[in-house]
Parts: C-alpha cells; structure tokens; sequence
RNA sequence: GGGCUCGUAGAUCAGCGGUAGAUCACUCCCUUGGCAUGGGAGAGGCCCCGGGUUCAAAUCCCGGCGAGUCCA
C-alpha cells in the first residue's frame, strides 16, 4: 500500500526550489517556494487576497482570458481543439451533461481504443454543473455554467509488449511538464511565484483515480492538474479516498482544469466572480429592473461582498448563517442588507442561468420532459420564475439571446423561438396551477382548515406548482399553508413506490460459446447488391429450436441500427436451411437456422433479396427523412430513435412543436426531391477524427460507434455514420410516404414513412379506406370530408328532434288513461304502466307524471325488463326502495334517489308479474 | 426510462355508478337617450376513442389516443 506520497516528489518542485509543507490548519500536504509560508493558503485557512486587488498585470474579460490561455498552449505544442457540446449524452449514455473537459474524451480515449483528435491539445470546453444552481448568485463564486480551459495529454506506457494495442504510444509529457507550464503561465500573468500553493489532493472518480494538484493562489483555486493513471482494481496497490483500491494502468492521462471565470475575476478583483464574468448582462438587469442604489448603499453592498468572499460559504446555508455576521461587521441591519443584497444576487443568477441556457440550447438541447431536455426546461423557469420576482421585464429570449450572440452561436433565431415557445408553455403551466390552487384554497377556507400537506405535493408533483406559489396564493384569500421542512423527502416517496423492475436482458445468444471464433468476414459492405456467396462453415451450435451457424465469411446482414436481419437459405449439395435471424456477437456473425448444413462444410449462401432491397430503400429513406426534417424544421432536429421494417420505417426526432400537416407536407416533399435527385449513395471508412473534423458531431445520429475508422454513409448532401445497407443511388429508394406523426414525449415526434413499393402499398391501403367511404356515402371522393360533415350535423339534428318528440310522447302518454292501473296511496294517486319504450323514454313519462303529482311505477320490456319509479314531492315513498324491490323479481337490482330511481333485470317473462306485485309493493313501503 | 394527474358546452371547470350542470362568452327580449351595467329567455354536449364489469357507466376496470407534471 501506498499513500501516494512518492506519487509527488517532481524533479521540477527540486529544481525550483519548493519545499514539502503540511498546513496547520487543514492538514493538507503542500508545495510552496516561500520559506515562511505555513498555511496552504485556500480558504477556510486563508481569506481571499485579490478582491479590490487584481492578482494579474492586466484585467482580462472573458474573452481575452480564454484566447490568452489557448494560445499561451498553441505557442506550446499543443493544438487547439473547438470545445464539444454541453449535452454529452450525445456521445456517452453515463452522463447527461458536460462538467469537465475531460468528459470529451472519456471513455474510448482515456482508454486508448480511440486516438484523441491532437496529442497534446488545449481546448476551452463549456460545462454545465447543476448540482450548484441553489448557489449561483449568493455564494459570490459558483456558476452553474463555465468554461473549463484545459491542456491535455494522452500516455502509453513505452515498456508494453504490445504498445499497437492502444490508440496512441509513449509518453508526451506527465507531471513535471505540467506543472511547469502551470507555473509559466501563472508567471506570464504577472504572479510572484512565491505566493502560488501546490496541494497535494488526489482524485477519484468514474472509476479511475491518480495524483493531483490543486494550485492556489491569494486563496482561489486557480487550477487542478490531474494525473489520471490508475483504475479500480480489488488487488490494487493504492488504497484512494473512496475506500477502494486503485492500480495503475497502461495508459495515463494529463487531465487539467483551470476555470476561465476565475482566472478572468482574478484578473479583475472584483468582489464576485458575476461581476468580472457578465458586466454588460448585470448592468442591463439592474437598469431594467429598476435596482439603483446610492453611493453609501452601494458601498454597504460592496463591502457585504468582499467579505462574504471570504467567509467559508459554500451552500446558501451559510449564506444565511454569514448574513447576520456580515450585517454585524458592517454595522447595518441584518434585513435591510437582505433587502439590498437579494435582488443583486438574483440579477447574478439570471445572468449565470442565461449563459447555461445560451449553452444548452445553442448546443441543441430541446426542452422536454425527459433527459437534458428537462434539466433545459428546469433551469429556463427557474430563471424566468428570478426574473418576475426581481421585476425584469425583458423577455427572456432576449436576455439568452444575449449570452448566445456573446458565445457565437449561429442558431440563435432557433433558440429565441424554442425560449418564447417554453415561456408560453410555462406561463399556460402556471394558469392551470393558479386556477388550481385557487379552487383549493376557496374549499379549505369554507371548511376552515388549512391546505393539508398531501394536496402540496399533488400539486407539486402532478402539475408542476411549487408549494411557495401555492403559499402566495392561498395567504391572498386567507388559507394557511404549511410547508413541511422535508417536503421534497415526500416528493420521493411518491416516486419509489413502484417495483423496479430488473429482466437481466434475456440475451438470447450465450456470447460465451462464439468466444473462441474469428470475427467473420462482412460481405455485405463489400457489394450492398449482392446477394448470394460462398462460405466455410466455421462451427454450428445446437439450440432448442434450430442452430446457430458461424461462417468465415457472410453476406446476411445482422440486426444492428435499427435495421432487422436479413432472412435466406443456407445450402450444401445435400441439404438446404432457411436463416431466420441474424446476430452480431462481438464481431462473429451467427446465423439461426432450422437444420444443421454440418460444421467443415462449404455453403452456398442466398440472401432474400425482396426483404432486404425493402430493408435498404427504408434505411437510406431514414437517413433522407431525417435531413428533410432538419432542412424544415431546422438544425435542433437530432435523430433519437429509429427502426425500419419491410412494410415501414419509423424515425423518431427531437423538435420543440408538433408538427404542422403542412410541416409533414413540406417533409415530404423535400425528401421526394433528394429522391429525384438520384444523388449517388456511398460508403466511406474513415479515421474517426477527420470525420469529426469534416462533417462535425452531426454524423452521429444513430449512436457512436467505438475504433478509430468508421463508416460514413453519404446520401447526397447527408452524411451520417452508420453501420446499415443502403441502396446505390437515392432514385432507387422509388418515393417517400410520410403516413404520420406522433409526439411521444414532449420534445420527441415520431415520423413514420414508407419506402418504394410499400409506400405504393401504404397509398393504396389509404386510398381504398377512401375509396369504400364515397362509396357508403354513394359520393365521389373528394365530396367526403363535406358529406361525412353534413351527416354528422343531420345525425345530431336528428338526435335531437327524437329527444324533443319522445318529451311529447310521453306528455300524452301521462294524459291519456286508456293503459295501466291507477293506485290510490293516501290520496296519491299512483300509475303502475308497462310502456316497451327505452329508459329515455320512461324517464320522460315518469317526468311527466310526476308533473301531474302522480306517483309513477312504469315498466319496459323493449330491452331486458327496465322499471323507472318517479315520486312527485312531499310524498313519503322512497322510489328506490319500490325498484330495488320490482328488480328483485326479474333477476336484477337497482336503486337511485327517493324521488326518482332506476332498475331492471334479465328475467323479461316476469316483468308483468312484477308489475302486478307493484300495488302491494308501494303500500307496503309507503307504511313502512 | 419510471411515477403521478387530467381529457365533460366556444373557454374555464363541477359532477365520479341512478334524469349531464355552473360561470364566462354567444343569440334574442326587457331596462337606458346611448354606453357601462342590470333583469329575463334561448341556443350550444359522439361526457377523447375502443373493450369489459353492471339492471344501469361521463362516473369503476383494461387498452389506445391526446395533454400536463415530477424524478433519474
């Protein structure tokens, strides 16, 4: 075991003089060149020594600081690479959003199956950290968004047997290097060496760990170096932080960051970090919103941030602990400095949230309900929630605007149009849940009670009100409201109710069986047009219900992108078995079969050709459907699912609307273009870097394939990576068929479409249901949609002249005596009728005489046995009770208000005798 | 990916096994010199769709479609 001391021991801290310190405060182990220096100089054990006091010769914006940095880098050999979108789940599932610049390369780089795109390289790479958004703004230093500038390495061992093995070989440079480019850029700032610190903390995280650095200086962390270089290992020699044991790898990474805002508030010394990072975006919300301060309030202000700079506060916690020292200290009220300082640090949280906005959605997140595109919309209410409560009135489109022209983004009219839509949608969200809440308020204030805990989180959990809106609401007309201190604690329970439910993946392939194999020769991209082969069986597996067959070489395509396996025969001089599936097993293709063609053999291979050229015209029409869609609807359309079969195809888009018919025309007919066109199709391997360099993140649409080359797939203008069989020229697809639109989720539309022969199909299928319509209606097709309306306005005129006149029927049916018998119940009279009417028309009757003041008993035979019991007011008969009891005798029940009631049974044949009994039945509940 | 909520008149919603309702908007009449308003009358419903349970379903159950919301 080690504790990684010897890990810091550098040649360059020799060299130049530094010295081995432990901090009496903290206990952290440092390096320093300052022979009087004790502390490690990072707060809590020093304060901030560049507020008021830049640390830097010059002040640098934001700007200036991150060309300063890269070319200080460039000028070093390093080559400077454009920074990745925020959402990194577009090239790793683990992580929905960039936090570090590390996250680029992770994980195919770091662990050498990728070459990194330049070696060594510097790159200023845009993060989002969410887990800090109840601190930006009050804290003086955290953002929620941020650019982490970075230099990075990527290392070989130079003693492996195989150094081929991993994408890049030996060693470019490791820790002194590091640290001494850190302390040259450092120096090339202005900075006196002897006030820079070099903590020794090391790092762990993601399952790997190293030694690392934190530099310090006048008591902000400037930068991290970190030495990625080891990996998880139960029998590892280093025993890290998390408790686990760590050993080092072939591999090993400089990862390291120095954040941009900070070096640019260093440059600066202002008291926060917000003010040295969005000057222009500050002073527009304070002007806006109307905040002014007088010189001896603004100087109270200032003051609170300095030395809130220098308490040790790093959640908003502290920040109200601090308040009441700091309003001691200053000699002020603790209130009136709440009331000067909030609005401030809302206005610095607005600025920081439209920056993380500007991010997201110039990287073409969509806000949805789901993913990134929730965490999208959760920061964008956020801020337009701080907006409305500091009093901006600027739409916020505008405001994140800002922040986007600022960062260079180009789809800026697509961001402000997806920032009004979401504010709408916001703004119907907080209708809904006002008019909600007022309901409830004006029923718990009637009841005197106040709105109990559950409906919060009802309201909270189901309609997105937050339990302080509720609060304002229900105070304006008189409620209480309590709001439990674990009120989110109770959200959860809600949510982990449910079963997670875990079906280990019934992988239907033991992988293991297939291990010892040669990866199998893929025919298939050879020549996408043919369609028979010949190969050598390599082994055959049995299976309960067939065989597993493994060639050395194969024209079947395997399921895999979306895109089914093909079907086909397999034969030999004797024997003949259909292929029915197709799997990819780690590079072995098997074949599942009905017979077993005999492991040595030499096959003929014969791949469905129908199926497969309808596969193909479908997978070349997504790729087409897709760049259609971008074209209309605009550059944030990104593929999120896809599937295609023989008969159909579906893909599955982002996009912030529904789509319009007319959008679904437009799609349509731009992809029929590209058709026409009869543009070539063609494959293309390529390095994976010169793709990424020349057609950008956008080729993958369909997921990230790992190895250094690729398959691009270019269909005219479109270019994608993609692992599928395509036709040779886009005319072969034939026609496009888009047959629908369905959103999915919020921020998700699935398109469905047909290709070629079977959008013919699907044309005609709809045109037939047409076709057989006009003629019901014995009208020509396009006179439907008006005749379908005509009858349908007839059928409800018709609906209600049949209830007007069934009213009339049953008005002269109570006047009229000729039918039924008439019972006198204490000088009420009763009327007991059988009527084969439906209950409409009962009801009507029974209406009509309790009109006249008749009691009314009437029975229907017209669908089962149906009594209606009606009771004209003031007389003591519970109609329910006579039907409960004349339904009992025909097999049924029933029951209703004592004034008028319903019931039946099944027992037809009885329902004059149940009539006859009715006499006897309304006397007896009459007396009872 | 998971949880929860909601689809009833043009709009907002109530009803939650037993005769489909309210408010606003709409049409007409009255009040007024006119308007705001006030009084009265009327029209407007495949109770989202499809199954099931029941004597009876807007109401309960299942499935679908549509919308909203919270969490990972």
């Amino acid at each position: 075991m080690s504790d990684l001391e010897e890990e810091y021991r550098l040649e360059y801290f020799e060299e130049n003089g530094f010295e081995r310190r432990e901090c009496p405060e903290c206990g952290a182990h440092f390096w320093t060149r300052d022979e009087a220096r004790e502390l490690c100089g990072e707060p809590p054990c020093e304060p901030y020594g560049f507020i008021d006091n830049p640390g830097f010769d010059e002040e640098y914006s934001l700007e200036e600081m991150r060309e300063a940095f890269l070319s200080f880098f460039e000028e070093r050999g390093h080559e400077r690479i454009d920074p990745y979108p925020v959402a990194a789940n577009r090239w790793r599932d683990d992580v929905l959003l960039t936090q570090a610049s590390v996250y680029d390369f992770q994980p195919l780089i770091t662990s050498g199956t990728t070459p990194p795109p330049a070696n060594p390289l510097t790159i200023s790479q845009p993060c989002i950290r969410m887990q800090d958004i109840d601190n930006v703004g009050k804290t003086g230093r955290h953002t929620m968004a941020f650019e982490m500038m970075a230099h990075h390495a990527f290392n070989a061992r130079e003693d492996l047997e195989d150094p081929d093995q991993y994408a890049y070989q030996g060693e470019v440079y490791w820790k002194d290097q590091t640290v001494a480019y850190c302390d040259e850029l450092l120096q090339e700032m202005g900075v006196d060496p002897e006030e820079v610190t070099y903590i020794e903390d090391p790092w762990v995280g993601g399952g790997n760990a190293g030694p690392a650095i934190e530099v310090i200086y006048r008591g902000l962390e400037l930068a991290t170096l970190v030495f990625m270089s080891m990996e998880q290992d139960p029998d590892g020699e280093f025993l890290m932080k998390d408790g686990n044991r760590y050993s080092k790898m072939d591999t090993y990474v400089v990862d390291t960051g120095y954040g941009l805002e900070r070096w640019t508030w260093m440059s600066q010394g202002t008291p926060t970090v917000y003010e040295a990072v969005y000057p222009e975006m500050i002073d527009f919300l304070t002007d806006n919103a109307g905040i002014e301060h007088a010189d001896e309030e603004a100087a109270i202000v200032h003051d609170a941030a300095r030395l809130a700079g220098n308490l040790d506060i790093d959640d908003v916690e502290d920040v109200e602990a601090a308040r009441g020292d700091i309003a001691a200290e200053l000699g002020v009220d603790v209130d009136r400095l709440r009331e000067l300082i909030e609005p401030l640090e809302t206005v610095y949280a607005i600025a920081d949230h439209c920056r993380t906005l500007a991010y997201m959605l110039g990287d073409e997140i969509v806000p949805s309900n789901v993913g990134t595109g929730y965490l999208a919309r959760m920061v964008l209410r956020r801020t337009k929630r701080l907006c409305d409560r500091v009093g901006v009135d600027a739409p916020l489109d505008e405001l994140v605007d800002m922040q986007a022209e600022r960062l260079g983004y180009r789809n800026r009219d697509t961001v402000r149009d997806i920032v009004r839509t979401e504010v709408e949608k916001y703004r119907e969200t907080l209708d809904r849940g006002t008019r909600k809440v007022e309901g409830l308020a004006a029923e718990y204030r009637e009841r005197g009670e106040p709105i109990p805990v559950d409906e919060l989180v009802e309201l909270y959990d189901s309609h997105g009100v937050h339990p302080d809106i509720v609060e304002d609401i229900a105070a304006e007309r008189g409620v209480s409201v309590e709001v439990p201190d674990d009120f989110y604690a109770l959200v959860a329970d809600r949510h982990s109710s449910g079963e997670e439910d875990e079906d280990g993946g019934t992988d239907q392939f033991d992988t293991e069986r297939f291990e010892g194999l040669p990866e199998t020769d893929r025919l298939y991209y050879e020549d996408q047009e043919r369609f028979e082969f010949e190969a050598v069986v390599l082994d055959v597996f049995e299976r309960e219900d067939g065989y597993d067959v493994v060639l050395d070489q194969t024209m079947f395509y395997p399921e895999g992108g979306g895109q089914p396996s093909d079907h086909g025969t397999l034969s030999t001089d004797d024997t003949t078995v259909e292929v029915t599936d197709v799997q990819n097993v780690d590079g072995v293709i098997v074949h599942r079969t009905d017979g077993d063609p005999g492991t040595g053999e030499i096959v003929r291979g014969q791949v469905d050709s129908g199926r497969r050229r309808r596969l193909m015209r479908h997978h070349t029409a997504t790729h087409i459907v897709g760049h259609a869609a971008r074209q209309v609807l605009g550059d944030h359309v990104r593929q999120a699912g896809a599937q295609k079969y023989t008969t159909s195809a579906r893909l599955d888009v982002k996009h912030y609307e529904s789509i319009t018919r007319e959008e679904v025309r437009e799609i349509e007919r731009v992809a029929n273009d590209l058709v026409m066109e009869n543009a070539p199709v063609t494959q293309q391997w390529i390095d994976r870097n010169d793709a990424e360099s020349e057609y950008g993140f956008d080729i993958y649409q369909g997921g990230i394939p790992g190895g250094e080359q690729i398959r691009l797939i270019h269909a005219g203008t479109d270019t994608q990576a993609c692992g599928g069989t395509h036709v040779t020229r886009t005319g072969d697809i034939g026609t496009i068929k888009l047959l629908g639109t369905e959103r999915i989720q919020d921020g998700i539309v699935r398109l469905t479409y047909a290709a070629g022969d079977a959008a013919i199909e699907a044309t005609q299928e709809t045109e037939d249901a047409l076709y057989e319509t006009a003629e019901v209606l014995d009208v020509d097709p396009t006179e439907v949609p008006e005749t379908a309306r005509r009858f349908f306005e007839e059928w409800k005129e018709r609906g209600k002249r049949i209830e007007e006149l069934k009213e009339e029927l049953a008005a002269v049916r109570a006047g009229s005596d000729d039918a039924g018998k008439e019972v006198d119940l204490d000088g009420t009279t009763a009327v007991v009728r059988r009527l084969d009417g439906d209950m409409d028309e009962l009801r009507a009757t029974a209406n009509a005489l309790v009109e006249d003041g008749r009691v009314a008993v009437l029975g229907s035979g017209a669908d089962g046995a149906q009594f209606v019991v009606a009771v004209p007011e003031g007389v003591a008969v519970d109609a329910g009770e006579v039907v409960g009891e004349l339904a009992g005798l025909v097999g049924g029940g029933g029951g209703g208000p004592p004034d008028f009631a319903q019931g039946g049974g099944p027992d037809t044949d009885r329902l004059d005798d149940a009539l006859e009994e009715a006499p006897a039945i309304l006397r007896q509940v009459l007396n009872a």
